[in-house]
RNA sequence: GCCACUGUGGCUUAGAGGUAUAGCGACGCAUUGGUAAUGCGUAGGUCGUGAGUUCAAUUCUCACCAGUGGCUCCA
């Protein structure tokens, strides 16, 4: 016999021959595309190059598909450190691992640009193709062998003190410091691309020295490559920034600030659609909207505790304009200013970096009962944060941006059920958009820690409460010890964005801290006086990020309800000017955002250029339209219909619009 | 904030030490066309901002502003 049988995921069995290495199992079933793409393989000490022998216990396989892909992007980044250091002689490996789509490398090294990128990249594929053996030595001498490269020796020395061994793996001349495992042969990495070239600090440190930081990716077979190459591109046409600006969705001006959202018209009709929806479900959730302004005084916020706390990520106060004068006569100086704020020894205002300040204020307006609760407050409130500058990027990270936010002020048995509320209305609203695809979060306290405020018994039930609402969902979700808020436990939902950027949107916070700051209470039926607790609530998390995902969700072909211009008219000749005029009217009556083109254009040339605009439908009036009072309605996909009565299509447009659906109506079994 | 790169009319872009291309778009004229570009013409730019070098700078240098890719950060 001497045949080794290895049972996939999928059910298949592979048998191969005794003598065959873990390796080649490995990339035997990666090209094979089974469904997983890694076997794990006991008894080999993980060491992919080691031979099996006949009573190997082959037994496990990899639900965990990664790994493989793991050991095969690992091994590249070896190759792309060997290619790097035969091409520039001075150039000092450190640390390259696998990452999610690839892997990368950091060199001490000299300045290089993209266009060095590609003889790189001829380098690797060449000593791919000399089909080096990759083997594991160990050695005693590490220390000798790395000590022209501190960087190598750092991590020699830490892993000493770990009191962990370490090992080397060579390729042809060249070794790197590894613990393995890797494919057995350079051959392997064949299908190699580099992708960009960025700089990143020796271990993240920014007092540390800056290097040439190099991303790829590598696939087993070229078909695989070249598809994700294909997504790569893809998703740079899906990106909100240039979608925002193709369609007119939102502006950025130089003129009013970094990070600062100009919603054009066509950005806006999402957003007040969502606002829409969103309030119509908070309306039937029992919420109140409320409204409060933009700023509020310093001294709200040393309540809150946020000031001079979190003063870094904050606009700075503004200070009224006699109190200034009076200050600066007294020759008050710069950082005078700021011990006075700080020690509140002066007042001021403050852009808000958050809503709730202002809504325990109205919590606060009024005595409460128990019979009053829980009290739902709702608002779409801006807010304004100083964001880093390098961190600012399109709709996602800004320095002011609205919340759809929400206050609920509970008692602790009401806990449970309104946060199982709060993650029901994002339930909803993921659902309706098709957002499926999405892991939620679960912040819990680090036992280990004292920081947090609130009783041990009322966290175990928060906890507890936000545990079983995330696990309600049906998605994936994870439970995170150390992650929670020193005030309270919370839910986050987290989305992907098409560059594989993971975005928080929504969440859901327990708050024990802000009903203590501002002593907030509410009478109990026992006649006594007890403390609420906030929930904090954000379903979209804020509209900009939100609707900054959506668009690269939709890739700009939003559902008919969010299109920004739901219908476009179009002639076919002048002649129907008047015919249009009237569709036009009649739509506009329905509700329908309707948009005309009457230009003398031909009918080919407008509907190549209304199709950028992405309207849901189109619909082309020529001669036998008007004399029929009818229209051809043209899909975006290309679907078109012709003759429809203009009733009937006003009917249909309505009912999808109105349904919220992302399936339009007009679908052909062609 | 840090590192690297980038910044030319509304958009996409060519170019170079002597004030600059082209396409799309806009506008005008002709054309009245049935589902992904009808033809011709016109207008539109102090080449991100400021300073320096130079006889001369948009092109070189510096600073600043903004964008991109990362790093760090995100109550």
């Amino acid at each position: 016999m001497g045949m080794i049988a290895v049972t996939l995921p999928d059910g298949a069995i592979n048998e191969y021959a005794k003598g065959v290495t873990a390796g080649e199992i490995v990339f035997d079933i990666l090209g094979k595309k089974h469904g997983c793409v890694a076997a794990t393989i006991n008894d080999v000490e993980s060491d992919f190059s080691t031979e099996l022998h006949e009573d190997c216990n082959v037994e496990g396989i990899l639900a965990d598909s990664d790994a493989g892909m793991h050991i095969l992007r690992h091994s590249a980044a070896h190759l792309l450190a060997q290619a790097v250091t035969e091409l520039y002689p001075g150039a000092l490996p450190t640390i390259g691992p696998a990452i999610d789509s690839g892997f990368y490398y950091d060199f001490a090294m000299e300045a290089i640009d993209e266009s060095d990128l590609k003889a790189i990249e001829k380098k690797m594929q060449s000593l791919a193709r000399g089909n080096l053996t990759i083997e594991r030595e160990d050695s005693a001498e590490l220390q000798t062998l790395f000590q022209a490269n501190p960087y190598k020796l750092e991590i020699i020395s830490d892993k000493l003190e770990d009191g962990a061994g370490s090992t080397i793996y060579r390729q042809g001349d060249f070794y790197d410091l590894c613990l393995g495992p890797h494919v057995p042969s350079t051959a392997k990495l064949m299908n190699v691309k580099l992708l960009s070239i960025s700089t990143a600090y020796w271990r993240g440190d920014q007092n540390n020295a800056s290097l040439i930081r190099i991303y790829g990716t590598v696939f087993p077979d070229k078909h695989q490559l070249k598809e994700h190459l294909r997504n790569l591109e893809e998703a740079k046409k899906r990106d909100h920034r240039k979608l925002g600006k193709d369609l007119q969705l939102f502006h950025i001006s130089e003129k009013v600030g970094q990070g600062l959202i100009l919603w054009t018209p066509r950005g806006a009709v999402i957003r007040q659609e969502l606002q829409d929806f969103i309030a119509k479900e908070l309306k039937r959730q029992g919420y109140h909207q409320v409204f409060t302004p933009h700023i509020g005084k310093l001294d709200l916020y040393r309540t809150s505790g946020h000031f001079p706390y979190y003063q870094e990520s904050q606009y700075p106060p503004v200070i009224e304009r006699d109190l200034l004068k009076k200050l600066s006569e007294d020759g008050c100086s710069c950082s005078d200013l700021s011990n006075m704020m700080n020690d509140g020894d002066i007042d001021g205002y403050l852009l808000k970096p958050m809503n709730c300040p202002h809504h325990t204020q109205i919590y606060a307006s009024q005595l409460r009962s128990y019979r009053d609760l829980p009290l739902r407050l709702a608002e779409f409130g801006t807010v304004y944060r100083w964001e880093q500058s390098g961190e600012i990027s399109g709709m996602t990270r800004v320095r002011g941006f609205t919340q759809d936010d929400a206050h609920l002020f509970v008692t602790e048995e009401q806990i449970a059920k309104e946060v199982l509320g709060c993650i029901e209305l994002v339930q909803i609203i993921f659902g309706i958009l098709g957002m499926n695809d999405y892991r939620v979060r679960v912040g819990l306290r680090d036992p280990a820690s004292d920081k947090y405020v609130g009783t041990s018994d009322g966290w175990d039930k928060a906890e507890a409460a936000c545990i079983a609402a995330a696990s309600s969902l049906g998605v994936p979700f994870t439970e995170e010890e150390g992650e929670a808020a020193f005030y309270g436990p919370k839910v986050d939902f987290v989305v992907k964005d098409v560059i594989g950027r993971e975005w928080q949107l929504g969440t859901v916070q327990v708050d024990y801290n802000l009903p203590e700051r501002f002593d907030l209470t509410y009478q109990g039926a026992d006649g006594e006086s007890h403390r609420p607790v906030m929930i904090h609530r954000a379903p979209f998390g804020s509209m900009e990020r939100f609707v900054g995902v959506l668009i690269e969700h939709f890739a700009g072909k939003f559902p008919t309800w969010l299109s920004p211009t739901q219908v476009h008219i179009i002639t076919i000749s002048e002649r129907q000017k008047e015919y249009a005029a009237k569709v036009h009217a009649t739509l506009k009556d329905a509700g329908i955002r309707v948009e005309s083109d009457t230009s003398d254009n031909t009918i080919g040339k407008k509907i190549r250029t209304h199709r950028k605009m992405q309207p849901a439908y189109m619909l082309i009036l020529g001669e036998e339209e008007a004399a029929s009072d009818c229209v051809s309605i043209r899909a975006r996909d290309g679907t078109q219909v012709k003759d429809v009565p203009l009733s009937q299509f006003i009917t249909d447009i309505s009912e999808e619009i109105g349904s919220k659906t992302a399936t339009p109506f007009l679908v052909t079994n062609e």
